[in-house]
DNA sequence: GTTGTTGCAAATACTTTGCAACTAT
DNA sequence: ATAGTTGCAAAGTATTTGCAACAAC
């Protein structure tokens, strides 16, 4: 999937217009590969050619997480963290106490078993939030 | 293990004093099962004989989440959820889309595999968020 | 030209904090 | 008497929103 057109494609689905704000917020959420606050992408846009505003950096966030584009976490603090959800990408997340690295991992046993807990009270899992707050082992 | 002990107990370990607030607050966590927000917990206190302050609220729900004493809990809104963490009382939470309900569950099997997760990068569980956003299946 | 979008600053929501009055020891 | 605690209201932090100027169609 070309990303540029999913973004128009989400856009036109919405009944919003293509700008060149919107499409400097998706791009600088795809370009890091790190979590970050919205502060922080608006930092990163900031001092670039292509001004926005931090009522447009949470505007776009927000239409771009309705439609999984990207994710939204919750580390606890006051802020959320954003990244860009790519195709066939979903991970968890661990996070090391102690340098607050954040460490991305898969487990298929783990995604089965989280549906089979679901379906034993009579649900099926929509979506899931899993973070494991960890330290190094010496 | 007493609660109105390890109540004077972590107070006396963080060098706090014993006051009717601080017990009040922690009795009203105790009290209700639920999962609730500072400002109920607040408004719960209100009408009662003892009087509170959010400031207090907020102040003494600090000391006993340090302590272990209650649980914060995020469901992404705004707000933290608090509830009481009785002893051997461990669980995750799933939490209905459409209800709104929470429901407590524990599994054996999924703690030993996040440990085992953990393991393989190096790293040792410390804590965990697990919260499984859920449908009721037809 | 019309209607949606932007940026700004004000508003909001939750939580934290400074400080003077108060209370436990 | 002393040092910690409370309540209040002000400050702080992250996010949302109203509105006039502006840009996409």
């Amino acid at each position: 999937m070309n990303n540029k057109e999913s973004l128009t494609e989400v856009l036109k689905k919405e009944g919003l217009r293509y700008t060149l704000q919107r499409q400097s917020v998706w791009d600088e959420i795809k370009r890091s590969k790190k979590h970050r606050d919205a502060e922080e992408i608006y930092q990163a846009l900031r001092g670039k050619n292509i001004g926005v505003s931090r009522a447009t950096v949470y505007r776009t966030i927000d239409v771009l997480t309705k439609n999984k584009m990207v994710q939204k976490m919750d580390v606890g603090d006051g802020k959320s963290l954003y990244e860009a959800q790519l195709d066939n990408d979903h991970h968890d997340h661990m996070i090391c106490v102690d340098s607050g690295k954040i460490i991305e991992f898969f487990d298929e046993e783990l995604e089965l078993l989280q549906d089979k807990i679901a379906k034993k009270y009579g649900y099926k899992v929509v979506r899931h939030v899993h973070q494991l707050f960890v330290k190094r082992i010496i």
